[in-house]
Formats: C-alpha cells, structure tokens, sequence
DNA sequence: TTCCAGGTCCTAG
DNA sequence: CTAGGACATGGA
C-alpha cells in the first residue's frame, strides 16, 4: 500500500488503515499482524488485489539468486505486486512522469469520479484544475483510445507484444508500460526501470544501459522480474535516499 | 533562486 | 541505437 504501487496514489492512509471510494462504496483495508483486515471487500477481491495466489516462497527461491536480493527479501519480507485496475493504472503512471509521489498522489486524487474511480471518459472533462502540466494531454488522449475492451485485448497477449501495443500510446513509454503489465496486467516477468531501479542496478550489480539492465534481470529473475524489481526499488530507497 | 521529481517525445549524429 | 533538450508544476 506504500511502495509506489497504484494504491500508494488511490488509497488514504489513515492511523494504519487504508480507505478509498470504490465504485461508490467506501471501502477500507488494514492488517494486524499476520492476518489482513477489509471492510465491504470481498475475500475474492483481497485474493486478487493483494495477488495472494502468488508463491512468495517460490518467487523468493527464484529472485534470492544473491547476497543483495536476499538482504532486500529480508527487509522487507511479504511485500507483495498488487492487481490494479487497468485504467487508473495507466492514468496514475502517466501522472508519475518526471514527478514525485507526493504530487502524483495529489494529481490522482484529482482525478477521481464520484463513485473515486478515474473516469473512462477523462477526454470529454476539464482537466486545468488537475495541474498535470504537460502530462494533461497524454492523459486526455490516452483515454479516448483505451475505449471498447482495450485492455482486455492487450491482456491475452504475450509480454512483449502487449508492451508493444501499449507503448504506442501517447504517453506510454517503455517504463510506464512496464509499470502497466505489471501492476493490472498481471505480467509479472515487466520490470519498470525508473531513476531508482537504474541506481539500484548500478549500485549493486555494477549494470549500466537499459539494454543491459533488463538483459540481467532477465538472466537472473526470469519469471519474476517485476517482484525482483519492487524489493530493489524499496531497498535502494531507503539506502541512497528517500523514506526512513 | 535553483534544482529535481517512479519519463516521454523529438531531433541529430 | 545512443545522446541531449524541452516539457508544466510544485516542493525543498
């Protein structure tokens, strides 16, 4: 709920519990202890949000291949990707683009709907109160092309040919995308790479280039880049910068 | 005042 | 394919 994902942007956090409007319902998540608390959330919706069908135990064996991951696995151990919606996900991560959280948050808020969900149809509403800057047009074009099942379609397809698809529009590159397959699409091979995770991989893997970055992921955390990614991110914060 | 922020797009070499 | 600059806005 606070390591960057979609529902750091959609959530409020309030004295540990996480609140936000969900289709029309206020609806609230926390945990205590091991166990997980909801209010007006479904046990099929937690199971699907939280990814709680995923194998933390295997994803571990497979992304602890050394000294590094396995310190960040340790510190931050049960950390889980979450399942977003397709369309707040995209909009949030257009939002995050040469931002900060804290703004990306205030912008998201902007943009919820009545119900607190992002509108499909954002390319038919004044947006200038947002303040997005020059991300208001990505967003406001974006959102006309994603109509009719977009997502769905992109869904069925393979990694690489729904990055494909998804970085051509307006907006979307290859981190956003990324960022896209992995926390709505259920891509769990995507791994976003962002300042952080460029600095993370310098830092502890001596790896430089994009190309070479996501080669090495590959190489080491295949079919699980994107988990690999979200303990690096986390870990490479809070040694060379932001949060405690 | 100046710098930077979970990048993308466009233009050159 | 890699390099460099513009891009809106706000918080430090």
């Amino acid at each position: 709920m606070e390591s960057g994902q979609p529902p750091e942007f959609l959530w409020i956090k309030n004295k540990n519990k996480y609140t936000r409007l969900l289709n029309g319902r206020e609806v609230t998540l926390w945990q205590e202890g091991e166990e997980i608390k909801s209010k007006r959330l479904s046990h099929n919706y937690l199971k699907e949000f939280l990814r709680l069908d995923d194998n933390l135990r295997e994803i571990y064996e497979v992304i602890g291949s050394d000294m590094k991951m396995k310190k960040a696995i340790k510190e931050f151990e049960g950390l889980r990707i979450t399942r977003n919606d397709p369309w707040e996900t995209t909009a949030s991560f257009i939002c995050s683009i040469n931002s900060n959280i804290p703004r990306i948050k205030k912008n998201v808020q902007c943009l919820l709907g009545k119900d607190g969900n992002i509108p499909l149809e954002l390319y038919s509403q004044d947006l200038s109160y947002v303040k997005l800057g020059f991300r208001e047009r990505y967003i406001r074009e974006t959102s006309r092309l994603i109509t009719g099942g977009f997502f769905e379609g992109i869904e069925k397809l393979g990694y690489y040919e729904a990055r494909e698809k998804l970085i051509k529009l307006p907006g979307v590159g290859p981190k956003v995308a990324d960022c896209i397959l992995l926390f709505s699409l259920g891509k769990l091979e995507a791994f976003p790479v962002d300042v952080w995770i460029a600095r993370a991989m310098k830092r502890y893997f001596k790896i430089e280039g994009d190309k070479k970055v996501r080669a090495f992921a590959r190489k080491e955390w295949h079919p699980y880049e994107g988990y690999a990614q979200q303990y690096l991110y986390m870990k490479v914060r809070r040694d060379f910068g932001k949060v405690r």
